[in-house]
DNA sequence: CGTTCGCATACGTCAATGCGTATACATGAC
DNA sequence: GTCATGTATACGCATTGACGTATGCGAACG
């Protein structure tokens, strides 16, 4: 068949309602990236950020790798087929908002002088994933 | 540009993470149906029913018609062009789905003899709408 | 006019969600 | 072991949302 009976749709657009986890989704894009970064660039507590995360985990829309201290997240694409394919049409059009453009460009910037920002001393860089292990690219 | 700047995306995605409303937009798909219907077809109180439509309506993504005594629900494209991609797409999956294509079985039978359901006696008949002024089709 | 019908809204209740703050947990340095 | 660091969870609170029930509103009919 071609598509699974039992997926969690409700809570999977239930996840993409909400704008910071949008802003999550759009800069992990096909990288995988630490926590300290999402902390650096949407600012605000790092508790909501770890919350909107955990959220997403279980929504099954990304996963979460440690290394050492830093927790690594990263896009699944969900079983479910349609679903797979609404994330990936979301991100496509996130790509485009100038706001999703503008979190991009000091992600970019944080990467290239992590010297520059407290949070990130000696934090690691992201990770681009894979194209052959990662559906989203 | 590409995409409007002011639309509200977690609305959009907020009004999709719903059981109820995604059996609403899957039995409207291109067609204008008497809210009588969704209540025959979806059961449960009214009130039900016409709060999750005042929600759809809310979020931009159906509109309402009266004709005399009956109030007639359609799906209207957002004008975001990034939430209609991903609306039209959601439309195309649902249908794949058997809960849903049960929900529309149900709605062929009551169109085809009304009579039979208490609710239904003299209700308007669903309005397919044409292709041209449809962008859903 | 009053009544009936179709539908929308108001009200109260309860669960889910988002937030800030504080705290717990895990890992590594010492 | 103690301590610092990175991250997750607990708590209290405010807001939102879904529900059932009751009620209001518009249109048609007598």
């Amino acid at each position: 068949m071609a598509a699974k009976q039992a997926y969690n749709v409700e809570r999977f657009f239930q996840a993409l309602g909400d704008q910071t986890r949008l802003r999550l989704l759009n800069l992990m894009g096909d990288q995988e990236i630490c926590v300290c970064y999402f902390v650096e660039i949407l600012g605000g507590p790092q508790p909501k950020i770890s919350r909107h995360l955990a959220y997403l985990r279980s929504a099954g829309i990304v996963s979460a790798r440690r290394e050492s201290k830093w927790m690594h997240y990263r896009i699944v694409m969900p079983p479910h087929i349609g679903a797979a394919q609404i994330l990936k049409q979301t991100l496509g059009w996130l790509k485009e908002e100038k706001a999703m453009q503008a979190d991009k460009a000091r992600l970019t910037k944080a990467c290239c002088s992590p010297s520059k920002y407290a949070l990130l001393e000696g934090a690691p860089l992201p990770i681009t994933l894979d194209a052959a292990l990662c559906e989203v690219c």
